[in-house]
DNA sequence: TTCCAGGAGGGGG
DNA sequence: CCCCCTCATGGA
């Protein structure tokens, strides 16, 4: 990956391994805002824009070490989809989503986004966030953070009614006093996935595949495929295999790629996405 | 009107 | 372990 880091901004020169609409538009993170000639991220308290320049894309914050570890600059997307493209099936994902990126966000902020995501639509589940946002999260001028579990701490199952996560409201109220009771997020970092799954299994709307989903977009664990309705689809077309429930289909999928689960679960998945949405207009 | 959306909890077999 | 039902909400 070719990139440079100065005061406040990342220059990225090669963008074979960098899109932000395949970023972006995949379905792992929910918090972000696309104009015509930039994007503007929040994750956590830190907050950034991108946008295109010669050919580059600027990455331009006051926090630039954060954003470096948040895109996950330092790893070779170009050696993972060489690995991946030995997989014949893979090779139209990857040519639609080449520039994909797995992002390591905020674990509080993935675990609660995920919750909320919950049988869910993309739509509203950025709705529910961005009011939870607005009215929780702490005030930094041009915007606002993802409230901690400590700020949300006071939150009743009716606040949470009203900015519209339904019948999630007791989940999030619930788990959120767990992590404020010692339920510690950044142990389970040394686990390994098996374990740490289990961990993530004890808390309130948290199944296996929001526990994936905060496993991998978290914490960067990729030997997990989250598997929802799209990779059910996906994995009825590729594999053809009867009578797997979700969750057996999760565990196939993860022993058949290994270390290399989430890269192909996301590549996938936005290919799913977008060409079933194409074809249904 | 019914179905679906990055599913999970709870009961029962 | 499995299957089955219910759980808000809003758009198609």
């Amino acid at each position: 990956m070719d990139y440079k880091i100065y005061n406040d901004k990342i220059i990225i020169k090669d963008l074979e391994d960098f899109s932000l609409d395949h970023i972006f538009e995949c379905g792992q993170v929910f918090r972000y805002q696309k104009y015509k000639e930039k994007y503007e991220i929040i994750s956590k308290d830190k907050f950034c824009v991108l946008f295109l320049h010669n050919d580059c894309v600027i990455i331009s914050s006051t926090d630039p070490v954060y954003f470096e570890n948040y895109f996950d600059l330092q790893n070779d997307y170009r050696a993972i989809k060489e690995k991946l493209s030995k997989f014949s099936f893979m090779r139209d994902a990857i040519n639609f989503a080449g520039g994909l990126r797995i992002l390591r966000q905020d674990l509080e902020e993935a675990l609660i986004s995920f919750i909320i995501s919950a049988n869910n639509n993309i739509p509203r589940i950025k709705k529910i966030i961005n009011l939870l946002c607005d009215k929780k999260g702490k005030d930094y001028g041009n915007y606002r953070a993802f409230p901690t579990a400590y700020e949300l701490r006071d939150c009743t199952e009716d606040f949470f009614k009203e900015i519209g996560a339904g019948y999630r409201a007791r989940y999030l109220v619930d788990t959120i006093k767990e992590l404020n009771s010692g339920f510690d997020l950044e142990r389970l970092r040394n686990l390994d996935t098996e374990l740490a799954r289990k961990e993530l299994l004890k808390l309130k709307g948290v199944g296996r595949k929001v526990a994936d989903c905060v496993l991998l977009f978290g914490y960067h664990k990729t030997d997990c495929f989250p598997t929802d309705t799209w990779i059910e689809k996906v994995f009825m077309d590729v594999f053809n295999k009867e009578g797997y429930s979700a969750n057996q289909k999760a565990s196939f999928l993860s022993e058949y790629f290994a270390d290399l689960s989430g890269y192909a679960q996301q590549y996938l998945f936005y290919h799913a996405r977008e060409t079933y949405n194409k074809n249904k207009i």
